[in-house]
Order: C-alpha cells, then structure tokens, then sequence
DNA sequence: TTTAAATGTGACAAAACTGTAAGAGCAAAT
DNA sequence: ATTTGCTCTTACAGTTTTGTCACATTTAAA
C-alpha cells in the first residue's frame, strides 16, 4: 500500500483529503505533530507527502528546503494563493508538484498518480499495481508480504516493467542479461524466468508473466 | 545542444516561445507540418516536446496517445485556462508535466528542466569521471577494463554517487544496507567498504572513496 | 491426431556472496 | 609515549546464486 502523509492544519480539510485518499486505495496519515514534522516524516518514511504551503507555526517552504536536505521524498504543495511566485519557489526547493486550493479531488488525484508514475522513472522505487519494488535492493512488497529477487530475476523484471503492455523478446531479455557474455544455453533464460514466476506466486501475481509464444514475454 | 519540439498552431506564440528557448541554452523546433506531427517527431527526434493541446486540425490528445505507442520523448502539455478536463487526460495519456496557459515563461523552463533533469535519473547508466557505471547490472567499465560489483557494493557505491562531494555518514550506509534486519555487526559495512575499493582499485581508482574519521565516508 | 518446435521444471555442482571473528593499523587526545 | 576509539584486513564457513542438463509439457501447424 502506497502511503501518503498529509500535513495541514485544517482538520476537516485533512479528513476530508484522507478519506478521499482511503477511497482510492491509498494509505493516508494526517501528521498531528506539526512542530515536529521532520522528525516525523522520517520516521514514518511515507511514499509521498501532500504539504499545505501555509501551515502555521512552521513555514512550508522551509520545511521542504530542510527535508530535500535528508530526503527526496516527492511532496505536492499546496496553496490557497493563485501566486505564482510560490509555484516557483516551491519547484525550485524541490516540490514535485504543486496545486491551488480549492482543488478538484479528481485533479489532486490524477496528480499523486502522475507524480508516483514519473518517481517510477527517477528512483529505485517502482509502484506496480499494488506491488512496491525495489530495484536496487531487489526487494518486492505486497502488504506484509515481501519477496527477494536475485539480479538476473531483477533485471527481466525491470525490462518487463519498462516496456509494459508489450511484447518482449527472448533475444531482448538475453542481451539484457547476458550482453557480451560467450554462449550461453538460452534455456538459462527460461529458468530465470521460472524462478522470477515461482517468487511472484508467493505474492499473488502468479500470472502477470505472460508466454507469447514464439513471441517472447509480456507483463500484465 | 538539447532539442525542443514545439508543436503550437499560434505563429506568434510559437516563435516567443521558441525564442524563450534559444536564449536558454536549447535548440528549439517548430513543428511546421501539423499533419504528419508523427512521422516529424519520429524524423526529428527531440529530446522533448512541449505540446499544444489545443492545436486545430489534428487532437491533441490522439496526438500523444499515438505517439506513445512508439516513443518515450517526455511531453509537456499546454493546456488552456480552467479546462481541468483537459489537464485530467493529458496525465493520464502520458504526458510527462502540463502547464495551463497563460503561463509564466519561467515557471515552463523550471517544468522544462525538471523533466529533464528526471530523464537524466531514469537510465540505469551513470557517467562518473572516465567511468561508465551500470547500476542494474553492478558493471563498472573503464576503456577496455570492467569490474563487477556485487549488490552490497553497489549500493554503497550509488549512496557516495547520490551524495557526491558530501560525507555519507556509516550510519546513513547501514540504512541503506541493512535497513530493518536484526543485528548485524558494523564492521560488515567495513569489510565492504574494503571489498568495494579492492574492486575499484583494479581500474585505478584506489583512493577516491576517502574516510573521514568519526564521520563517515566521501566520494572524491 | 500427429509432429515438431518452443517453452517449462527440478536437480545439481560450481562459483559467488556475505556476515563474523580476530587481530592489525592508525590518528587524535591525554 | 600511551591510551583510546575508530577503521581496516584477512580468513572462513554458511548461504545464495546460477548455468547446465535431462526430461516434461504446451502449442500450433500439418
């Protein structure tokens, strides 16, 4: 489960925000302790934060210039002004979006999704389905449940993920693994394979490989 | 020279916008022939396009709906005031930023290099010094000399890149390693940390991870 | 249905990976 | 000079990874 840290001082906004985020498969914590945030945040490690720019007590900008020093946890900002000199600080510190309030919900949520999707692309972190992936540790984690990928299963996976709803080639996935390596049976391929569909199993996602025969490999 | 595609049907629009561009450093484009936008952008290959959504004679939408079929040049949408509906699909048809016009020219080179500076992170390749590093697959090459890193390793080693030119403390390296396993002896971090400039020392680079005592670690 | 090609699986042994232990090295402070 | 607190190195053994092999199974065409 993907889960999202609110931090806003209004509290019928911030159960408003986190039911709307419930309904939509997400797990959502309002931070109480707004003195104290950093600490929190660290503590917690949530997968995105939606900050409210105007919190009192703290600053917000301050407050993501100092977490951008320990962390790259992506943050949407949020703001009641139309200014767009906060738009642009907010970037340039480092927010990964930005939104005005009042917001549409479907808007804010079409946001989380674009920004999770683009983390996708920029960090070792990957979102599928409900799946969180590590690539780098090879670490995948579905609920409580936690599978551990060696690197070759790591890197069919990741070619899998990269060209979804495509078909990928055997040979594609041969020299991703083995580039200039001298021969190498092709049935080592299908193992790896069946030993990356045997860990999915463990997790539920016993058919997402999907053979296309004399085609190659496609990911669900 | 980075390349900018500018698909936009206003002439006047499009040649600020282009001017915008030139006089920050990108080779901008545009796009003359709305008709056969597909077969240019293939042609052309930009590094980025900025999109009108709103460009008659062809949609939008369908535009980059199509050409993300093929292609995963990142796009930024323009999209006109107050249509959130528009904002809503170009996310979700996979453009890669939007702004609503009329926009601030700077805040469009602030999503410009955002989105750049992303694309940058997304390839498994890094470019150190004369090293050519593939995270994914733990392969360093120097000229015609490689050497491979196990996973430890490369962890370690994409911490102290991540952070470069700042100390890393052990502590922050434990995390990464071992973030929530039972007890396991700090010295395990040295001994990698020694495995990691054994390795590196082969392609001559023996002294660039320094230790800087009761601190931690720095790549030169 | 038969056949041939493509794909899947379990076992195995060699190679690689990795945390621990024990002692050495080293720099700053006393 | 001695002590003290870090950091480094080597050796080791348990564990994991991985390509191969020998069959098994599936698929689509004949």
């Amino acid at each position: 489960m993907i889960k999202i840290m609110i931090i806003e001082d209004d509290k019928i906004t911030s159960k408003e925000l986190k039911e709307l985020l419930e309904n939509n498969n997400y797990e959502a914590i309002i931070l109480e302790n707004l003195e104290n945030a950093l600490d929190e945040i660290t503590k917690i490690k949530p997968d995105l934060i939606i900050l409210d720019i105007n919190i009192p007590y703290i600053n917000g900008q301050l407050l993501l210039q100092n977490l951008r020093k320990v962390s790259d946890i992506p943050v949407i900002m949020v703001t009641s002004k139309n200014s767009e000199t906060d738009e642009a600080l907010s970037i340039s510190y480092g927010a990964d979006d930005y939104i005005t309030k009042p917001y549409n919900p479907n808007i804010l949520l079409l946001r989380i999704g674009a920004v999770l999707k683009r983390l996708n692309h920029s960090s070792n972190i990957i979102f599928y389905k409900d799946l969180k992936i590590n690539i780098q540790k090879g670490i995948i984690k579905k609920d409580d449940k936690e599978i551990i990928l060696t690197k070759n299963e790591m890197i069919i996976l990741s070619s899998l993920l990269k060209h979804q709803n495509k078909i990928v080639t055997r040979d594609e996935l041969m020299t991703e693994l083995w580039d200039n390596e001298e021969f190498i049976s092709d049935n080592a391929l299908t193992v790896n394979i069946s030993r990356l569909r045997n860990k999915l199993k463990y997790i539920g996602y016993e058919n997402i490989i999907d053979t296309r025969k004399g085609q190659g490999y496609i990911l669900l």
